[in-house]
Parts: C-alpha cells; structure tokens; sequence
RNA sequence: GCCCCCUUCGUCUAGUGGCCUAGGACAUCAGGUUCUCAUCCUGAAAACAGGAGUUCGAUUCUCCUAGGGGGUGCCA
C-alpha cells in the first residue's frame, strides 16, 4: 500500500475533494428497479463517504416526461427515503449550455457538421473521435479500454437542433461536478466516447463504476413481463420501503460476513464500491418477500396498525364497528404471518365481515364430508353453554366433545376453521374464536349447517 | 459480423494463492413444535463453466474455448 505522508499523492486525493454523485432519471412514467438500484448505490456510496448525493432530471424527451412521470420519480425516492443534497437539475433547461458546448468543439475543430449515413435530414454535428485508443479505469471491473478503430464519430446534436443524450449528459456532469458515474453497465460502451468528450471539453473527467444488470431467470433484462418490476408496483402489493432497499442493495452487493437483515445506518456504514459484483443478478421474489415478512415481524404492533388497517379499508372492509382493541387483537395474531400487506384483506376479512367467502376446497373437504356437520352442530351446542368463552377453555371444551364422539380433535377444528373464517388456514383456532366471541361463532357455525346440508353441489 | 463485459449451490452471495472437507441466506426436501397456515428449532441435498498454463500449492493469477449479456441509432 502506498505509504507516503504526502496527502495528495494518488488515491489520496479523491479522499480530500469531497465525491459528488448524482441520479439521471429520465422520467418515464414508472421507476426499474434497475434504476433505483443504480440510485441507492449513488446514495450509499455519497452517504458512506460523507459527498453529496444530487439528482438531474432528464426530461428532454417532450412526448415521455410529463409533470406526472417527473412526480413519481420523486415520489419513488421519497417512498424510499433517499434525499438529495442540492436542488434537482431539470435537463430541459440546460439546452442552450448544451448546444453552447457544441459550438465550442465545432470552432475548435473538435466536431463537425455532416449527415451522417445520408439520411437527408440535414447536417447534424459530429463529435470527433480523438483517432487514438480510448480507456478508463472502472471502480468495478478494471481497465478497460477500446481500439481507436472500434471508435466512431458519434452525432452530438441531431439536425433538428437539438442535443443528444451523450453531449448532454456530459456537459451537465462537469456543469454540476460530478466526481463518480455509478451507473448500469449498458454504459460501457457510451463511456469511451464520453472520455473523450469530456477531455474535448476540458472537462475533469469522473470516475466511473458500471453496476452490473438486473435479469430474469432467462438471463435477460428483468421487465414488467417478469413480475413487479417497478418501484410503485412493490409499494402497491405491500412491501415496506425499508425491506425493499435492504433487498435491492443485496442485489449486487453483500457486506463480506453473513449480515442481510439490516438496518440503513449498518448499510450506509458497510457499503463500498469494491464490494460490489461484477456480473448481473436475477430478482428473486421469493427472497424479497422473505425479507418484507422479516421486516413486518420485527415492527412493533402499533406500527402495524397504520399499514393494517389501510389495507383493509382500501379494500372495502369497513373497520369502523370495531374497537382499537379488537382489531389489535387480530393484527396481533396476523402480522407474524404476514408477508405483504397486499394479502392482508383476503386473510382477515372474516374477522370483520359476514359476507366473507367460503374456500371451495376447503368446504368439500372440511364440511360436506362424514358427519362433519353433524360434529359441528353437536359442537355448536356445546359451545353456546360455555361459560368462559377463551381460548382456553374453548380448547378444553372441543376436546372434550372430540372425545366423547371418538374423533380426533382435528375432526372438530377443521370444519370449525372453514365455518367461521371461510378459509382452510390461519391463526390458532381457539384464538380465533375467542376474538370472533359466542354469537358470531354459534351464528357461522349454524349458518355453513343449512348451507352445506345435502350432498356436495358439484364435484 | 465486429467490439466490450460477465461466469462459485436453482437464486442472491462469502471467498482477493494454502484457513476450502468451498461458508451464509432464500427456495427445496426431511424431522420437531402444532388443528391448519405462519413463526421458531434440527437436519439434508445442492456450486468453483471446460481446457491449458504459472506455482511447492489454484475458486483465487495468465491464456484459450464455450455459454450468457451488452453495444454496434440523428434512443436513453
């Protein structure tokens, strides 16, 4: 390692000027998550270092950008908490620093006006490339470097007059002092030529880090055709905006022990650049829901409630007959067992409602079968002279009716299950009657009897 | 076609020449707890793409091959 005392000798000097990084959105309509990705490491790597984390808007595509595609970006950034130091830079407005650019490198002789591949649309200004071979260090995967051969003029302005991405881009990376592009590796390519305007332009040129794709289980780009491939669709099924990011940042990047639950203060801390892979990754739902459900559990109660009982009401299910009590009661029993909250609805609907549905499945299996309803009625007699309606001398009490029919109580709880809760899955039985309390039990349990009665309907 | 990048269990990854009998997590399977589901606990199966080098010693370094991806736009 470099030992010199001298403070600005080679990497030492990146340490003392202070990073500037920044996230170019071009407002779309919807947020990748290959995008937001590519923001959290921007964010991480300002926020580890203590340099500034900024953001461009790149809304030069008029027929894309409306006010509303610009509004969920920020909104997508702010879900997950990811600020930004300075005012955002809107692209739209720095046309004529852009085109100002261009007319430096045409009087410099760095550029010039042609029609390139004779499309007769005009002449469009080329950039020059230096003719010599081109490369650049990359924080991730090395050197990198292209033939001088392999290089060609790139437009930087189309005939119509206006510029193109790549002038753009890097005239307003040196505008605003940029130190590190931390981008997608579908960069690597524009990145030679970008070098070379960036020295054409006298410009200090960045360093750069090109994280690697995120793809499907095919290898290719991940897509909407994939499954939720966008920041609002992760929101709207229920994920939390902390388990999401903790997820993503995994997605490329592990902290070197065995830590992957963990906080954003232990992420900011740990997180580097070098630790970063090289090579893409596949989204793996079922892991990003592992680690929402951990994330649910580890919330206290009350913070629940918020995320709970919106869920519920945005889905029709009216809470306002219900205690605080009560529905603490449930969210209790559920938010172990819940992994999104999407799914909240469709598992505690029958706590709060009588119009719940039956499970098909689970009426042919659990009721209209044996002397199932014969057991749930001779249950249901039971139970409405039970003193003490809890949970604990419910459990006695189905027992002890298991036992004097000569069933398993299995026999008893199931029909029971799929009776009051219309489902074949759940929380503890008796808890959940408890909560129901006698009338709405005994009421269900004598409802599904004259429902059910007869033969199986269909089979 | 040409150019560039990538390659450890099914998936995300640890690993920077000996600590590797390749570790962890998700998923899977088998058990335990249990009325079911979830949680929790125990355990199992599961990988260094292939081939040459370099070296006393390669998952780690080099080269080749194969496979995958990206680029090759007056898109970004």
């Amino acid at each position: 390692m470099d030992t010199s005392p001298w403070p600005f000798h080679r990497g030492e000097t990146e340490k003392i000027m202070s990073i500037r990084v920044r996230f170019a959105p071009s407002p779309t309509g919807q947020v990748h998550i290959g995008n937001i990705r590519a923001a959290i490491y921007n964010w991480l790597f300002a926020r580890h270092h203590g340099g500034k984390f900024l953001l461009r808007v790149e809304d030069t595509d008029r027929e894309r950008s409306t006010p509303e595609a610009v509004a969920t970006v920020f909104a997508a950034l702010q879900w997950l908490e990811i600020d930004y130091d300075e005012e955002p830079v809107y692209q739209s407005s720095r046309q004529s620093a852009h085109l100002e650019a261009a007319e430096k490198l045409l009087s410099a002789g760095l550029a010039y006006k042609a029609d390139k591949g004779d499309t007769g649309k005009g002449e469009a200004v080329l950039f020059k490339m230096p003719g010599r071979d081109l490369s650049f260090h990359d924080e991730l995967k090395g050197e990198l470097s292209k033939k001088a051969e392999d290089l060609q003029d790139l437009v930087i302005v189309r005939s119509n007059g206006t510029p193109v991405f790549h002038l753009a881009n890097v005239v307003d990376d040196i505008h605003m002092g940029i130190t590190h592009v931390i981008r997608g590796d579908d960069h690597i390519e524009n990145t030679y030529r970008h070098v070379a305007l960036y020295e054409a332009l006298q410009g200090q040129v960045p360093r750069f880090a090109h994280l690697p794709m995120i793809v499907n289980a095919q290898g290719k780009p991940y897509s909407k055709r994939d499954g939720a491939a966008f920041v609002g669709e992760f929101r709207d099924q229920g994920y939390r905006a902390d388990a999401f990011f903790n997820y993503l940042v995994l997605l490329g990047w592990a902290p070197g022990d065995d830590r992957e639950v963990m906080s954003r203060a232990e992420i900011v801390q740990a997180f580097d650049l070098t630790q970063v892979k090289s090579s893409a990754a596949q989204v793996d739902l079922a892991k990003c829901e592992w680690m929402n459900g951990e994330y649910i559990r580890a919330m206290p109660l009350e913070e629940f409630r918020a995320p709970f009982t919106e869920t519920l009401t945005s889905n029709g299910v009216d809470l306002s007959g219900f205690s605080e009590e009560y529905t603490r009661q449930v969210m209790e029993l559920m938010q172990v067992r819940t992994k999104l909250y999407a799914k909240i609805p469709d598992d505690t609907r029958f706590f709060f409602c009588e119009d719940f549905e039956y499970n098909e499945k689970g009426v042919r299996k659990r009721l209209q079968r044996d002397g199932a309803l014969d057991h749930l009625s001779a249950l249901r007699e039971r139970l409405a002279t039970l003193d003490d309606f809890t949970a604990v001398s419910l459990e006695e009490c189905v027992r002890a009716v298991a036992e004097e029919r000569g069933v398993s109580p299995g026999e008893l709880m199931h029909p029971t299950r799929v009776a009051v809760s219309g489902l074949t899955y759940g929380p503890g039985l008796f808890e959940i009657l408890e909560i129901l309390g006698r009338d709405r039990v005994g009421a269900r349990m004598q409802r599904v009897g004259e429902r059910f009665a007869g033969p199986p309907a269909d089979l």
